[in-house]
DNA sequence: ACACGGTAGTAACACGTGTTAGGTAACCGT
DNA sequence: ACGGTTACCTAACACGTGTTACTACCGTGT
């Protein structure tokens, strides 16, 4: 035995090794594990069996060096894991993200900001393309995509036309929730919306929120009111906050009867911090959401939301991310409606806004 | 220009091409993004200039092959994305894994089986090492995992001692919420567990499930009652499979006057079942739950159920393979325990079993 | 006997990086 | 002026694979 096929002292075993104890070159080797029809079966087996012995599988470092895919798709999300995690919605997307990994054999890696900084982490993360979550558009990341050339699809963001995205009519649903809550008489109105995030310099709306808020305005116009005759409250997207913004909410004279949260999340927190106050929903306050969890019909009284199909926003983001790998399509839109779903947790307010009702 | 330094045509553009593009070797531009020391500032600025221009950035394929890291944590996963991300379990475990990754600055590879093979789905993951989640101890993954010496934490399996491991008391567990049903007077009882893989030939509990049926017969033995004086229904752990095991079990006669149910969400299906029978709980039927999530708070009538800290247990399997990959440490072995949490939905019997009760 | 075609296996290259050993020129002290 | 140090950069190697071009071999038809 020469120095030269000496197996590799340290570390795991390699592909010369298990060629060298096999008695065949390398590259057999590889055949072996690939392209069975390029050995004879009687060789193949022998390989196979050293292999077996010596604890060998081909590492897929090499294997990607050497231009294969990953078999797998990132996700970058807009913030760390366990923020993340704490929203059910993501729960569902993944759901949907989950089922393309089912039929295409890949598996999904979940990618967060590296200290703040999106664009080191899609460095350092080897997939075969991105689904975008959340992003607003001007931020860096997608440049950085686009640079160099990584399929990738946006999902929730005003999504210019080079690239090809997924999202919902925001303004469509937040009309007509407020539409339902106008019609049934209310007109002191809050708004519970999602802050943007807090590192960007000049505060805006994340780009759907935007939409929401315009879709209520659309709404309030209907009726002769505008954004200034209602109250605007945002806070991060968690339970917690908005429990505690729903209490601050309610401790404002004259109270709103009506509570629009343009997130479920933050509405179950919403529905908590009003049953601890003792404030009974419907009767003295109504409240909506946002996304329809499943969640949703199980508070009580169950929640009035807007329906976004989130299971299937997360399979076309998938499929769509998968045809651009396979580069057979280009950039494709698609934009999916939303729906009311009123349940419990609405009715008219019990002191109309008009003076002349009946005592 | 000669052929040799002239541009890749095709592909994303390499070292060599900003190597040449700024004047010095490749070297100088690898030097130029790791290790700023050895190159003077000068000519590192020159260099990311160009890099820049060329729209590259060092592609994690290289770097990792030539020994590196790839900043990212493996969950093997039993059952396919989907059906994983539709339990919130899975969400709470992540949320404490994710604080890890947070720390690290690592993202989170969620690894599903690829066409019912873990074996496979491992072999293809490029991951610094691998949690891995409620797997029966003798399926082939772990063998394959020591064989080629990569690290990882097994999460609630019966861990061989070879291997750190994370588990919970579930004995305990289940052991103080049967034995909390005994106390208040409950004979009649169901269980309603989680059905084993299917793909096993000979079907056996999973790991922590037995553990937990023992805890059960612990409690049963202290009143005289034996496995076979109660029911015992395994299905999936779906909510809408806890709802129809609960139809099915309330069809029986005589009803049972309380239903241990060993996973939460089946509770939660449990409890649409008994509210859609028209069922009281707990007036009628005592329930409860097994592992506290959050949800468990949020039902009508709140769920009495055994705490488990899911998110502690992500974090600690997490920091325990951040140690097996430095190597620092040697199979470290954790349990935690659970707490009996009781909440509304269990109380008395209305007709104790006993017949001398005063009317 | 010999050209020919098919099969089994191999040597060599490409992938794109990180890193070690080495080399050159400038600089410095005597 | 000159040996020695330092700053800077480069050539060469290693990582482990997949794949292409090629050779050795063997049977076969003429």
């Amino acid at each position: 035995m020469t120095a030269k096929d000496a197996p590799a002292a340290r570390g795991r075993p390699t592909s010369r090794d298990v060629a060298a104890a096999a008695g065949v070159s390398r590259s057999a080797v590889s055949f072996a594990f690939n392209d069975p029809t390029r050995v004879s079966t009687a060789t193949r087996e022998r390989i196979l069996a050293a292999a077996r012995e010596l604890a060998y599988t081909p590492p897929p470092s090499g294997r990607t060096l050497r231009g294969g895919r990953t078999q797998s798709l990132g996700v970058l999300l807009p913030h760390d894991i366990p923020k993340v995690m704490e929203n059910p919605y993501y729960a569902r997307f993944l759901m949907g993200l989950g089922q393309v990994c089912t039929r295409e054999g890949m598996s999904l890696q979940l990618i967060p900001p590296i200290g703040d900084s999106l664009v080191k982490a899609v460095r350092h993360a080897a997939v075969d393309g991105f689904v975008v979550c959340g992003l607003d558009t001007d931020r860096g990341e997608i440049a950085e995509l686009t640079r160099r050339a990584i399929p990738y699809v946006l999902v929730d963001s005003d999504a210019p036309d080079g690239a090809p995205s997924v999202d919902i009519d925001d303004r469509d649903g937040a009309r007509h929730v407020a539409q339902h809550l106008l019609d049934l008489g209310h007109r002191r109105i809050a708004v519970l919306s999602v802050e943007p995030r807090a590192d960007r310099p000049a505060p805006t709306y994340r780009d759907p929120l935007v939409r929401r808020m315009a879709g209520i305005e659309d709404a309030l116009a209907t009726v002769g009111l505008s954004r200034r005759d209602i109250t605007v409250v945002e806070v991060p997207c968690t339970r917690m906050d908005g429990y505690r913004a729903t209490q601050a909410i309610m401790a404002t004279r004259p109270r709103p009867t009506a509570l629009v949260v343009l997130a479920d999340l933050m509405a179950f927190g919403a529905i908590d911090a009003l049953h601890d106050l003792g404030v009974n929903v419907p009767g003295e306050v109504s409240l909506t959401g946002f996304d329809d969890l499943p969640e949703a019909q199980w508070t009580r009284p169950r929640l009035t939301t807007v329906r976004q199909p989130i299971v299937a926003k997360g399979r076309i983001a998938g499929d769509f991310l998968i045809s651009a790998i396979r580069g057979e399509d280009q950039h494709p839109h698609q934009v999916l409606q939303t729906a009311l779903i009123t349940r419990e947790s609405c009715k008219p307010p019990a002191e109309p806004v008009s003076p002349d009702s009946a005592p």
